[in-house]
DNA sequence: TTGAAACCATATAGTCACTATAAGGTCAAC
DNA sequence: GTTGACCTTATAGTGACTATATGGTTTCAA
């Protein structure tokens, strides 16, 4: 398989493949005659495996240590558990930083109403003011 | 005042300060003999505007936005509050896919506990699968 | 007076995970 | 023989900074 088979089945960009192998996440694959990089199955369940974790947002560094644990699978799993527990902490310290954020927009944007002139908008005076509901 | 004063005031660092300038959003400064920006009140307020607008998220180019508003007070600030709703919505938008990868993340956690091994372990064997519960 | 600390200047590269562009080689079909 | 789809590498751009290198200026104390 091709590069370009390999990315449209994965649903990639071909240079995301290649960035993958340039940043160590894929093995070098073997090369046709022509230089044309060949793929087998099992750098295509690597790059999927890869993507499912992008859909986790999971950082490239995070990955490549998930790689690591794969690649010595006679060792207890406690690491993995522990570097998920951290991403959903991560993840749920964005979600209440978002909440708070979105509370103060919508109280910002309560203290305006169309058809005033940008001189005597309230979003902008509150914004200049520093009147954000803090915290 | 020197650009390490405003700085200290602003809380942020020098470079962010020059930056900025470069970026367009602080007019460039007067300049001492010697060539150090000096900055007045007014300069002040405008770093201020532009970091509580940081703080709400919004991107360099809205606060531009933002900033052309103000220096053209005599029009309906209509835009502004649209530019408002908008960062809103997409405030909002984050959170909601936050909040499915955070369930996503959580069953996957659960299908695993500590003290296996690599080799078993319930969240490397569900990324692999594809058990990730989408949508 | 000399020397160190703290300040200022510019220019450049690094972060993250791609994405886009340029410039060119390869292959199959028409 | 030429068009088009495919492949190659190398390089630059995204956003909002942050870090580093290199050097000039000021200020204060020893």
């Amino acid at each position: 398989m091709r590069i370009g088979q390999l990315a449209r089945l994965a649903g990639v960009d071909t240079q995301t493949i290649r960035f993958y192998e340039q940043q160590g996440l894929l093995p070098p694959p073997e090369r046709q005659g022509n230089g044309y990089r060949v793929y087998t199955e099992k750098q295509g369940e690597r790059l999927a495996f890869i993507r499912r974790c992008r859909i986790l947002n999971l950082s490239l560094a995070e990955i490549q240590e998930l790689q690591r644990y794969q690649d010595n699978p006679h060792q207890p799993c406690t690491a993995v558990n522990a570097l998920l527990d951290d991403h959903i902490a991560h993840v749920r310290s964005q979600i209440t930083a978002l909440q708070t954020l979105e509370k103060q927009l919508v109280s910002l944007r309560a203290s305006c109403n169309d058809g005033r002139e940008v001189e005597a908008c309230g979003v902008l005076a509150g914004i200049c003011e520093g009147k954000m509901h803090q915290q």
